[in-house]
DNA sequence: ACCTGAACACCGTTCAAGT
DNA sequence: ACCTGAACACCGTTCAAGT
């Protein structure tokens, strides 16, 4: 048959194509299998068991976005520096939906490395391009609890209004059903169009300015 | 035997009090049957399934919030009324870390609903008593946004910080491993004590008094 | 009306056996 | 060294049967 040698980092992409299209709840070790044409007892050459594939997969994801996007260039200013990261946790977030959730609900290294940044490779850049801009330590670590907290809310908000559910593969009831039994909510029904119009590019800019402006007021106090 | 009738709302707070203790993965219907001394399958006649089981759990958490906390006084400001709200859902989240990404997780109602907010009923009470105070339509979906991003990031850290695994009953290396191959990460390694620090309390009180301040700017303008 | 017991189609994981 | 196949102990869920 002259099967290719199966490869960890094979399995572990293949998994987060899974879970991408059909949700961490849909992936068996067995239909994982199916879809590597290998048997599933082969994967545990390779991998611990299913919860270690999942964990392997948020790495994967975040060990990705530190490669391809952060190490190209030296940002400007902090400013930008900060930017650029939002952004581009932004952009992972928005493309892996149904993996986000599991960034943020996955036990982390340490308990002080804070979703979504959650490898020590990823925190030690992030202070450490803070204080070559000159940060001190205390304002260091603010700056990180700040912008991590920013991120996380906003984030957490934009894939959950994708209307993801990571626990089934199907939506029983998909689309904008719209003012259904709303009649005893009168604030709500009139500020229900205002609630759902999408300006969370803006929304996330703002915050962001917002953030920005926030830690640059303490930053040389 | 004389066995009482089981209620639905025994189940779920069965269901709650399992997730509490072991975890959502923990969850099954056979286990959750011994523990009501019921085969598994007498729980199809109150709920439709196990995910809708977890569904009612999340929705009867929320529920209680509203009934046990909010119900009860009018507070004397908005200002009042937003401490008193983000401070009611982080003892939640608090003493139910377990849940708590279930609460975020699970699809709300309705896209427009941002978690942890998340029922109409909440909702609407929200937007209503910030339109009883004097904000005007815009101002009202701007503070409610504002509110619920700033809420969900922060009890989303405080939550994982607790190092809780939703995926697994037993944490196989509890406990702070301190500087463990963190030589390769200078920076991190000086700031780790300064990271690990636990001022959440003032940390979400800060938030709180910066947003607070932020809304009320825009208030009238 | 409600609960049970057996059954079905799945799981994750172990392990002896093959190559 | 790596993959397979059978096996074990579990799942969620259906349904006919009991009371």
């Amino acid at each position: 048959m002259a099967r290719q040698r199966l490869r960890q980092e094979d399995i572990v992409r293949a998994a987060i194509a899974f879970i991408d299209e059909f949700g961490v709840q849909s992936l068996s070790m067995r239909r994982l299998g199916m879809s590597l044409e290998v048997e599933a007892m082969a994967l545990y050459n390779y991998v611990s068991g299913r919860e270690e594939l999942v964990s392997l997969a948020v790495d994967e994801l975040i060990d990705d976005l530190f490669d391809d996007e952060l190490m190209q260039e030296q940002p400007a200013s902090w400013e930008a520096f900060l930017r650029f990261v939002a952004n581009a946790m932004r952009d992972l977030a928005l493309s892996h939906p149904r993996m986000f959730p599991l960034m943020i609900t996955q036990p982390p290294e340490a308990p002080w490395l804070r979703p979504p940044l959650r490898s020590v490779r990823w925190v030690d850049y992030f202070l450490t391009t803070l204080q070559d801009y000159g940060f001190s330590d205390e304002r260091t670590v603010d700056a990180y609890k700040a912008f991590t907290s920013f991120l996380l809310g906003h984030l957490v908000l934009e894939v959950s209004a994708m209307g993801i559910d990571i626990a089934s593969e199907i939506d029983d009831d998909a689309g904008g059903g719209e003012s259904e039994g709303l009649g005893d909510y009168p604030t709500l029904r009139r500020l229900q169009t205002m609630l759902a119009d999408d300006h969370s590019d803006r929304e996330f800019d703002d915050g962001l300015d917002d953030l920005i402006e926030r830690i640059r007021a303490t930053k040389d106090a």
